[in-house]
DNA sequence: GAATATTAGTTGTTTTTGTAACTAACAACG
DNA sequence: CGTTGTTAGTTACAAAAACAACTAATATTC
């Protein structure tokens, strides 16, 4: 019973995906974790707003792929480590505005600066053209 | 507060491949949880024992990468179904053999042609030069 | 060969996630 | 208007994962 006929498990592609994602992911989670005491969730939403700026839960949802549990809880323990701040709509008080806070916006800053870093490394052992093809691909299987 | 200077969420690696694996990942579910009840570590457990035949559980971990616990609790529930056998080794008792009932042989076949033909429409979008790069960059990134 | 260390695997406890049901606010339609 | 439907967000409960402590078997070292 060794199907040598039988395809590897690493040429299984999403095997594949979930090693490279975990492997990437856990070797940056400490820059977040270790220094803001954050979740990957709570990563991800200070990320959203730092980058495109105020917005709903809703929005970060929609944009970021989260689900609205998730993201209900990244904020609200986002709003206790002061990272954020929330803003009731006037017309509309069913969804409130989101919105980091200057210590949030440091925060933003610096991860996004080590962030940047990070991905360089990364990349570091692939050509340009290489890059392009990964980026691609990973968009298209992700259906960005 | 709309940092164009900061790079996008999509240009950090990392998350992309998060999102790459959790779509195609969530994808190829059903094929082994609605049909056979299996979590994802047992899928791989199966796949594993299916592949490269009788190991012990520590092997398992290494070459899957999952942490012993999970290949626990993954074992005994495969056990359960009567997918899986232990025998136990006289000269070390320590360990014991894992290997594939007859039905879990079936489940292996079965699942091992839908994988197949589920990487085929996966990367049916791409061509064979893209596919390598994309897969030596994964393997480099999860430093296979 | 008794004491200590190491290894394989399990079990228990705590976090985190996923799912579903819920509340509150607004919209639409008669 | 008031009944019904929809949307944003929260909360409660169940499933799964992470982490630590443990047991049992074998190796090692004095």
């Amino acid at each position: 019973m060794d199907n040598s006929d039988a395809f590897d498990l690493t040429d299984f592609t999403p095997y594949l995906l979930n090693l490279a994602a975990e492997t990437s992911s856990l070797d940056f989670q400490p820059n977040y974790k270790d220094t803001y005491g954050m979740l990957r969730t709570e990563w991800r939403v200070l990320f959203h707003l730092g980058r495109y700026g105020t917005m709903t839960a809703k929005d970060i949802c929609d944009r970021a792929r989260v689900h609205k549990t998730k993201v209900s809880r990244a904020v609200a323990a986002l709003e206790v480590k002061r990272f954020l701040k929330r803003a009731e709509m006037t017309h509309d008080r069913r969804h409130a505005m989101l919105s980091l806070t200057t210590a949030g916006v440091a925060a933003f800053r610096d991860l996004n600066v080590v962030a940047r870093e990070f991905d360089a490394i990364l990349m570091a052992d692939f050509s340009k053209s290489e890059r392009d093809v990964l980026r691609r691909c990973l968009a298209k299987i992700a259906r960005l």
